[in-house]
DNA sequence: CTGAAAGCGCTTACAG
DNA sequence: CTGAAAGCGCTTACAG
């Protein structure tokens, strides 16, 4: 089947091509008559708008990208971003948008293929992973080109832009509150990158909670990760020295990565370190270990960063808007705690 | 900056539109003096191209689709796919391509949105995952639709579409090998769905490596899993009272649960049972428990299937084509055999 | 080597 | 409620 236009469907249902893009395009302007008389020829001829022609000629092509910096690139097998990724994807093809993903490998790359993704003309609006390394480069770039966007996870510079993120401050709160209660005194963090709001909110939570109870802060007790299993096991084995007796991993990666460490270095989990993580990806073979942690609604945090950007795109600018989800405990056993109640 | 058109460029470059054109796509018919004018104004100006208006004119769009199929959906967080994706999108950096990426929840989301992913005419071929229910539908589509596609993994009729996979029969026949060698007997295996090609696949290495050794196959020993951690899970449950003394598991994922149902059931790795799994994602805490395992470049094989495409689509398909990439034996510790030669 | 012109397939004021 | 016409920003024969 030769590719149909609307002139072809124009010309067999005896209206012209204004019309036929009228019906298609749902105006309500059209008699009941006319309409279902394209209505029957689109049925027939199985006609679908170019997509091309209807961007160049509307200012809008339905696609809207995902830009994960290069600054996590090295962590987008983490189990996090295949679920934000799905959110994300569900969400656009009940939109009937479509997804352009962009995942820059090196701030080379970064460089070279960014520009185009703003100048190009392609994109009705972009998702943007919060970056990593505290630079906003893309955020800035993407405000001075005017396209619509939503960052995901908290930006440096909230006031300036839209986003959706989780509370972070507040899940690592509750995480640390937790082991609180169940009476542990040294409780040490490894933390994700500072230089990252997400590692710097965590880190807060954990210390507030610390404050809170009035439990002296050690800074000792501070190790900084990268969100990797390794660095978990690394920041882990720096910590032996400092007897923790609990440790608050920032996310469940590291929190395995500390698992190992401390079955190398011959404890045992909860009996002399508890362990507790952060994302509770479902799946993963982590909820499996009866690793306790704090609950992130990743899938639902995609979705509500499309529907965001999809209202910004369609309804205008405005002021910035966000949206926070609430995170949840999740008690296995990891903490030792199996009948304990959730304490939030 | 408003946006500007070749137009424009034109106009301050001294030159007809056409020139304009010309230059920014390369063509060598164009004197120094002329280009190099035209370039100064290109630089200072910042144009680029307009991304809709290219695609309308020349039915070139520079955006590729990545499909996968419902069924697959549950199994996007497993490694292997956001490894394949990392390559894919890697490559299309690379070649100045847009990757477009749809993952289809369900099958009811399939059809209502996979029609226009060919008939809107925006993408200039696809990548498709195999189908692991076996349907060859969205080929077959593609196939009428006359879309240049490329399948990663087998495809059903492996005659007629252009094709990229690892070798999973003789992946999977190694692993069994490495097992007879090691002097096991009763060597069970948690096979794939058996509706897919990954599936068969790995199992006939396994069948094909029993066979060469005259090893007798019991089918009792064969369980069928669904590549998740739970199906691994499962399936080792069914196979303990039929004392397999090892287990070849068709992904890392499956070996990960009976891993854990084996240590459940009281058992010891390799003592009472020694388990081999397959892919050999890095970064994955599979890796770090030791799993002897089938390495897979998944990476490679996403680069590939990119490469294949793109000269599909600028040289024309003739016959399919196809690439298969070898797989490589990794020696850990749960089959018992640190300092073993690889046998291969 | 370069330009004028047609055309890609739509949308959208403007009329009526 | 519907049509004729201009325009979106490019590419690409066709001339010269």
């Amino acid at each position: 089947m030769p590719n149909l236009t609307l002139e072809d469907v124009a010309k067999k249902a005896g209206v012209s091509r204004s019309t036929v893009s009228r019906v298609v395009n749902g105006f309500d302007s059209i008699s009941e008559d006319v309409r279902n008389r394209v209505l029957k020829v689109i049925e027939e001829t199985g006609y679908h708008p170019n997509a091309a022609a209807r961007a160049l000629a509307s200012h809008r092509s339905k696609i809207i990208g995902l830009i994960l910096p290069h600054s996590v690139s090295m962590l987008f097998t983490d189990p996090y971003y295949p679920h934000l990724l799905k959110g994300i994807s569900q969400s656009c093809n009940q939109n009937q948008y479509t997804l352009a993903f962009f995942l820059f490998s090196s701030e080379e790359d970064e460089k070279v293929n960014f520009t185009s993704i703003t100048s190009m003309g392609l994109l009705d609006g972009v998702l943007v992973q919060s970056d990593h390394f505290g630079k906003q480069r893309i955020v800035n770039h993407l405000l001075e080109a005017k396209m619509p966007h939503v960052v995901i996870g908290r930006p440096r510079q909230p006031e300036k832009v839209s986003f959706v993120d989780v509370d972070n401050v507040n899940g690592a709160n509750n995480a640390v509150t937790h082991l609180v209660h169940l009476g542990y005194q040294r409780i040490s963090t490894i933390t994700g990158p500072l230089q990252s709001t997400v590692g710097i909110d965590r880190r807060d939570g954990y210390l507030n909670a610390l404050k809170k109870h009035a439990l002296g802060v050690d800074p000792e007790l501070i190790e900084e990760g990268y969100f990797t299993e390794q660095s978990g096991y690394n920041a882990m084995q720096k910590l032996f020295s400092k007897n923790p007796d609990a440790v608050f991993a920032a996310s469940d990666m590291m929190a395995f990565g500390a698992i190992r460490a401390i079955r190398e270095h011959g404890l045992s989990i909860p009996e002399d370190i508890a362990v507790i993580g952060f994302d509770d990806i479902p799946l993963t073979p982590l909820s499996n270990l009866g690793l306790t942690t704090i609950h992130q609604p990743v899938n639902e945090l995609g979705e509500q960063a499309v529907r965001l950007l999809l209202s910004i795109i369609e309804n205008g600018t405005e002021t910035p808007q966000n949206i926070v989800l609430k995170t949840r405990l999740i008690i296995r056993s990891t903490c030792g705690s199996d009948n304990l109640i959730d304490p939030q």
